[in-house]
DNA sequence: TGTTCCTATGAACACGTATTCATATGTCGC
DNA sequence: GCGACATATGAATACGTGTTCATAGGAACA
């Protein structure tokens, strides 16, 4: 299915995105590219908060840098991570179905 | 795009997801269901390691349980998982594109 | 050049968590 | 019932990492 290695590089980039602030920036640049400032106002975080994030982002190629003028301007790479991302919020955002409980004392549905 | 609320409740499927053992133990189960056990030798975890793992995963619904004699066999809960991990496994198989380096000194395209 | 704006970086800390060990729970066959 | 097998659970530990504070780097403009 998955061997080993993939399974890890997989597993770095769901770690990547397993942070509700990581997370958040990287959604907030599915519209478009947005700057450093930009980013630090819209997620109200601190700029070295925001900025140590954006280089883990950058260095795995999930977000890319451009200059303008002063700022620096951060948006999606490529169509891949951008359809990663839209399926990945599609899937949340459809109503999830209702299957068995699990039965919290053996852990096993009955 | 996403409130805050969402984008935690996303992130938190992606941390779980970001652990290379937990990420392999939904994959193997991506074929069809396993016993502990299976999962076990086939990831050569220790039982007590996965058995952790699974309650997560069956906590957060990306795992079910059920026993069928005296073992317990865990498999994808519903269709909306599994499409999700495929589509990620697919992104990941295919080639990446190839696109402007980062500069190490200033981490910014050229 | 000096100043201001914008971003990046490094150190230090606090906190979560993945892993192991030992033990408990539960199920089937005798 | 008792044994053996399969899984779950709890405590303890070691390690990573998210966050903050302070500071540095770099670009535009007087």
């Amino acid at each position: 299915m998955l061997n080993a290695d993939q399974t890890t590089e997989l597993a770095e980039l769901f770690r990547l995105l397993g942070e509700p602030n990581r997370l958040g920036i990287v959604a907030s640049c599915l519209d478009g590219p947005l700057s450093v400032g930009e980013i630090t106002t819209r997620l109200s975080l601190s700029q070295s908060l925001v900025s140590h994030h954006l280089r883990l982002l950058r260095a795995a190629r999930l977000l890319k840098a451009g200059r303008r003028g002063k700022q620096i301007f951060y948006s999606i790479p490529d169509c891949h991570v951008r359809e990663m991302l839209t399926n990945m919020v599609e899937h949340l955002i459809e109503p999830h179905e209702l299957d068995d409980d699990i039965n919290p004392e053996t852990g096993v549905t009955p």
